[in-house]
DNA sequence: TGATAGAGTTGGAATTCAGGACTTACAGGA
DNA sequence: TCCTGTAAGTCCTGAATTCCAACTCTATCA
């Protein structure tokens, strides 16, 4: 695994296979059962079966026994889980601006009364990013 | 091409391919060339020929000759490949909380002084995003 | 008794990927 | 002139993944 020394590659590690953002999307929206989360990401299932398992051993996903008889399971978010929320809903919406033709096939109401529209922001500031406004300090490091 | 009518599903469709989202990264820390893309994100030169075309065709790159004898190529953002930023962004904060052990590999400075954090937030109240303030509206269809 | 549901497994075909060698086109140095 | 180097790919082969459909197992429902 060569490249470059970055938290991106490392999150894409755990979340950049395909299927992985779609069955935890799904599971955001409070899907939990395998066959439903097959159903609604369109992935095949034994595919949808390494991933689940993928993503419980890096933490993102709890696998929860929630009937002894006949044994079920669901899947449930862990924090790390959680805090992915912000990924998939800028996602989202890049995707509604740049991709997605027509309407926006989802709509989220924040808890304030609005429609959600995401913006990311400076922590310290509060502005809005934009390119320009960022510099590099220090990058990761290239392996030679 | 079943699965949920979404804008997760389309962006991914787009820069959800192993390899592509991290070939903007370089992009977008100035890196222009094929040979230090190639060398930095790891990926092998054939696929990432195959990404840096797919992510021309759908608006995100530009491929400029930037001369003519021998000619030679550079990858530059359109805008919707700018846009991005605050994706790659969002996703470098999680995998720095969650996955890289140790320091950030990659530290940037907003314009206001201070080391970037991002924080994502309600467009239209300003507060910072959390699970539980949210409410689907509406969400994308499954088809039958 | 048979049908249904949930949560997977299994097997084989199709696709994608890794890694390295090769190509083309030119520039500079010996 | 010949040799070497650089940039941007292309080509090839074998290995790894993914797709798809069918099958399993357990237990409840009608």
């Amino acid at each position: 695994m060569r490249g470059r020394d970055c938290s991106i590659a490392n999150a894409l590690a755990v979340v950049g296979e395909r299927w992985s953002l779609l069955a935890l999307r799904e599971v955001m929206l409070g899907v939990r059962r395998f066959d439903q989360i097959a159903r609604n990401t369109g992935a095949s299932r034994d595919i949808l079966t390494t991933r689940l398992r993928g993503l419980e051993a890096a933490g993102v996903l709890e696998r929860r026994q929630y009937e002894a008889h006949p044994p079920r399971y669901e899947y449930v978010l862990t924090d790390a889980g959680r805090a992915l929320n912000t990924v998939l809903l800028t996602l989202m919406q890049w995707g509604d601006r740049y991709v997605t033709e027509g309407e926006p096939p989802a709509v989220w109401r924040h808890s304030c009364g609005a429609e959600l529209q995401v913006k990311t922001v400076c922590a310290e500031c509060g502005e809005e990013l934009r390119p320009s406004s960022l510099t590099p300090i220090r990058v990761g490091a290239v392996p030679a």
